[in-house]
DNA sequence: TTGTATGCAAATAATTTGCACCAAA
DNA sequence: TTTGGTGCAAATTATTTGCATACAA
C-alpha cells in the first residue's frame, strides 16, 4: 500500500478514515464503531446520496455496523465539518456528495429524471472571483446548478412524441 | 397612467394583478380577495422573503386583507407558475423574490448577516450555454449562489479584531 | 347555481433534541 | 473512571392536505 491514497481523481495523502480520525482528534472526540461504519460505506461509492439512500446501504438494526438515524444526522454533519464531504439542498432534502479527494465541481440537474451530472470550469472559478472583486465580497464558495433536461430524457421525449405522431 | 408598468428596471405592459388576472383566467381559477390582497402586498417592495417575513408584512387575522397561511402557501405556488416569482431554496426555507418586470440575475450570499446581494453577469449566462451544449443538456435555467462575507460584515470584523488587539 | 377557494385543524416529512444508558481513552 | 456518544422517543420546523363552509362567476 503506497502513503498515497487515491479517490476520484485527486491525490491524498489520507484514507478518508486516516482524515477523520485525525479531525476526531484534534476535537477530542472519540473514533466510535458507528463513526467507522459511516465512514466505510459513505467512502465505498461516489455518488450523491441522501440520508435516506444512504440509511438503505447501511447495515440493518441489529446487523453489526448498524448506525441509528439520529447519529446518521449528527455524523453527516461531522463529515461536512471535517472537510470530507459537502451538502447542498435540492427539492426540500439535503444532499450529500464527497469532497475529500474529489475535483471541485458544478451540477446540471435534470428536472424529468432528476439525476445530477457533474462538470468542472475553470471560467466559472475566474467569473466568481471577479464578481467577487466588483462587489467587494470576500469569496469562499459557491454552488451553480444549471436545471434542464439531460440528453436521455430529452431523447426519450421525441421517441414518445414520433409513436404519437404515429397514431 | 401609462399603458406600460415599470417594475424595477424592466418595463412590461401589465401590472402584476393584471399579469395574475390573466393568468387565473386562463386556467379557469377565481380572482378572489385573498388573491388580490397577496399580490398587493408581495409587489410593494422588491426585497427577497420567506413565508415568514410575508405574513408579518400581511394584515393580521380580522384585518381587511387577511390571508391564512395554508392559502398563503397555495397563493406563492400560484405565483411562481404565473411567473410573478421566482422561488429558491436557502438554509432549510423557501425564499422567493420577483420574476415578471425584474432583471434576470444571480446572488451572493453573506454567510454572517444571512443578507442576499444580487449581480448580473452576461459571461454567466454565455458559460451556462457552453455547458449545456459540451454535455447535451438542454438548459432551461439556472441558479447560482456565491457564499462567502458582505464588505459591512468583513469591515466589522476588522473593527473588532483592532479593538481585541488593543486589550 | 356551480364548482373553485378558503380557513381550520390535522397530517407529513425532514431533521433535531432530551435523556438515560453505553463505551472509548 | 471520566467524559463523550448512542439509541430511543419525542419535539421542532416548514409545508401540505382533508374537509366543511364561503364566495366568485
Amino acid at each position: 500500500m503506497s502513503d498515497s491514497y487515491s479517490l476520484g481523481e485527486v491525490e491524498v495523502s489520507l484514507s478518508p478514515l486516516e482524515r477523520f480520525e485525525e479531525f476526531l482528534q484534534s476535537r477530542g472526540m472519540r473514533c466510535t464503531e458507528q463513526r467507522r461504519s459511516m465512514v466505510n460505506y459513505v467512502f465505498s461509492h461516489h455518488d450523491h446520496f441522501d440520508v435516506d439512500s444512504l440509511i438503505e446501504r447501511l447495515p440493518r438494526k441489529s446487523e453489526p455496523g448498524y448506525v441509528s438515524r439520529p447519529t446518521v444526522y449528527r455524523t453527516l454533519i461531522e463529515f461536512v465539518d471535517a472537510g470530507l464531504l459537502r451538502c447542498f439542498e435540492l427539492d426540500g432534502r439535503h444532499v450529500y456528495e464527497h469532497d475529500y479527494g474529489y475535483p471541485e465541481h458544478d451540477h446540471c440537474y435534470c428536472e424529468k429524471c432528476r439525476k445530477l451530472f457533474e462538470f468542472h470550469s475553470e471560467d466559472l472559478l475566474a467569473l466568481r472571483d471577479k464578481v467577487g472583486k466588483d462587489m467587494s465580497f470576500r469569496v469562499t464558495g459557491h454552488r451553480l446548478i444549471i436545471t434542464g433536461v439531460c440528453q436521455e430524457c430529452a431523447s426519450q421525449n421525441r421517441r414518445k412524441k414520433r409513436k404519437q405522431d404515429l397514431l
